[in-house]
DNA sequence: TAGTTCACTACACGAACGTGTAGCCTGAAG
DNA sequence: CTTCAGGCTACACGTTCGTGTAGTGAACTA
């Protein structure tokens, strides 16, 4: 009944406070914002955030947890089934509301829920390149892994930069409604790209990066 | 000769604060870094700061300038040239030493200098589609813009991201001697998800992406 | 040599911020 | 009715940080 109780709590005070903070975490970083500013936005005091959380570092922690497991619980999810790579954006986008700018500006400042993000992205993206091509990227290898990685890079780019792609797009790419132009972008990225590097000026390039471990012909 | 003074200047005191304030800012953000931790790091005192650069903000501008003025040269250059995509990475991580960790922060941070590095590379993905298929990439249209603006977010992404991405290679991937390694892994990520999206299952997300302006069958 | 400029330092002020403390008010338990 | 727990506030303390001021010493000029 405790839990309940913890979970129903979730309406009151502690869980306005995290939204708040979730808010402005993600505007000014953490150490741009203030206790005081993060109050003033849930409408409580700054005793009550001590209260709740203990000092400004537990308030921090809860929103990174509260945000990883909004979010990650998605990402496993589609670990889980035979979701396609750019479905995985899409479901997170979806997922999470104020935890996803949050967890944007948690991507480049050091915080373990980003570390964690980024982990299941890539091994989401090692999962797909390993059946999607199990002879060219074996599971362990060391190509497979390094492509994983810039795959889930490139995958969050879109939520790192979103504030650059929202001013260029006139639109917030963060906003569910417009993930299928963001969707789109991406996959005429990846066709231009590739039509690129078969052809006469990349083809040089593609087979100088991956010529010293290509083994067809 | 007041200009070769300033130039010659570059090697002294004010040029020893910039370079400790793009590593500081770098390391710990705009926020994070406080005036007093980069005098120590250039071995100043505060007071020289604030003689040179009036202000922490005025610090912060100058640091923009120097980086956004190491790195877009290379750029335009870029631009100039009838470079391919992914050279432009190269190019850009070689030229800049320790203003490329400057500016992966501050392209999450609000800063002038970052949103014309997104734009230029932007811009510089733009030429890239337009001469790679003006036919399907017109210049100026919507949906060459988005692509420009995705393509140019996830040639950033492995700055912007270096962190994670050295967390996983092992590596620093901004240390040039590595960066033949990203751009494997990059062919690598383009050819996968085009042999994806061009294959069974993934047919259907790519042709529902691009479906409603695709002129060709 | 006297004067001026300028890189540079030492010191201190004032504001902002995280944190600590004391206490109020409501609601449930006895 | 009393008691107690806990959500919640008001207020104050100590520190840190950006900034302001005064001053020193070396190099250059006349």
């Amino acid at each position: 009944m405790d839990i309940d109780r913890l979970t129903n709590e979730d309406l009151t005070g502690r869980a306005r406070i995290r939204d708040a903070a979730l808010k402005v975490f993600a505007e000014r970083g953490v150490k741009g914002a203030t206790v005081q500013l993060i109050a003033a936005a849930a409408g409580v005091s700054t005793g009550l955030i001590r209260h709740h959380f203990g000092s400004k570092e537990g308030l921090r922690r809860a929103c990174d947890e509260y945000a990883i497991g909004t979010l990650l619980d998605q990402a496993r999810r589609a670990l889980e089934k035979d979701t396609a790579a750019p479905g995985f954006l899409d479901s997170m986008y979806r997922a999470s509301g104020s935890s996803t700018r949050y967890l944007a500006r948690a991507l480049v400042e050091d915080s373990p829920a980003a570390s964690e993000l980024f982990d299941t992205g890539a091994a989401l993206a090692e999962r797909f390149l390993t059946e999607q091509d199990p002879h060219r990227y074996p599971a362990g290898a060391t190509t497979t892994q390094d492509t994983a990685t810039v795959m889930g890079a490139m995958q969050l780019s879109t939520l790192a930069l979103h504030t650059h792609i929202g001013r260029r797009m006139g639109v917030d790419p963060l906003d569910p409604a417009h993930t299928p132009r963001l969707v789109a972008a991406m996959v005429e990225v990846h066709s231009a790209t590739h039509a690129f590097l078969s052809q006469g000026r990349g083809r040089p390039i593609s087979d100088e990066a991956t010529g010293p471990w290509q083994e067809e012909p």
